[in-house]
DNA sequence: ATGAGTGCAAAGTGTTTGCAACTAT
DNA sequence: ATAGTTGCAAACACTTTGCACTCAT
């Protein structure tokens, strides 16, 4: 779900209109700066991008917000400020791992966690959802610059 | 450390003084808010206890990040909204994982993250604090209503 | 006495909302 | 035509900052 906006953008539009919902320029210029972008984007990054930086920020947001409903994106939870949103996975979801010091963001796959996520299920009935927010830690280079 | 309130006080005055910094009221108030409440403050809610409402958030907010500073209270990341604070664990760190819909936080022993950490700290030399942000998910209750 | 700490009020982020005007269908 | 969307500006929640005054040491 990467890469190709034209099959993106004929995608939202027909799961828009099954919803009685409309694709607007907004939409397609949010949609654009999504399949271009690689990693995380924060609202305040898309909004910068988008149609040249012309669209008010509660566009961005609401336009966000319908495609997160829709399931074409996804947001994450950074510990500090700002969420970051993403287009959906394709083939299985990624964890974040987010670095304290200076603030990047290391993919790793989400099975990672699924021992976890088995074992909590099964001893507490609670569902995690580990891709929805980051873990916090340090990463390679500011963990060794600090010891 | 939790409920002994004089013990923490003295402890805290300690460790101020050895960096040249003072005890004050403010401190001690939410020193006692956070030795008689039990699970996770928000500065809110700090705010609203401590010396009955009397102190301005700023000084919530200057206070708790001192402690934290010192180490004897530390933070928590929610996905949503508010920072959690909590007084420091004595045996051991726990992690927070909170239901996505309802706002819960439960609390697990630390160790349940231990092969994770162990594994990214191993293939990524990424040094993970799962204590630090909590886990997103669906509680039992939550989990089971939407089904 | 003196500098750490406070209270106040203002400013700063990141995000949401109300509402009239606009536009995809 | 008509409901879904937008743009604007104001409001919001949470947190930080500047500064004169106060108080612990």
């Amino acid at each position: 779900m990467t890469g190709a906006l034209p099959e993106l953008v004929t995608e939202v539009t027909a799961r828009l209109h099954a919803r009685g919902e409309r694709m607007t320029s907004p939409r397609r210029a949010v949609l654009a700066v999504l399949a271009s972008t690689p990693g995380h984007l924060s609202a305040d990054a898309v909004q910068a991008r988008a149609d040249d930086g012309r669209l008010p920020p509660s566009t961005i947001y609401r336009v966000l917000d319908l495609l997160c409903d829709i399931g074409i994106v996804q947001h994450v939870h950074l510990g500090h400020g700002a969420t970051a949103y993403h287009l959906s996975d394709a083939g299985g979801a990624h964890l974040h791992l987010e670095c304290r010091s200076c603030g990047a963001v290391l993919d790793l796959p989400a099975t990672l966690m699924d021992e976890v996520v088995a074992r909590v299920a099964a001893e507490h009935g609670f569902v995690l959802d580990p891709a929805h927010t980051a873990l916090s830690g340090a990463c390679a280079r500011c963990a060794s610059s600090t010891t």
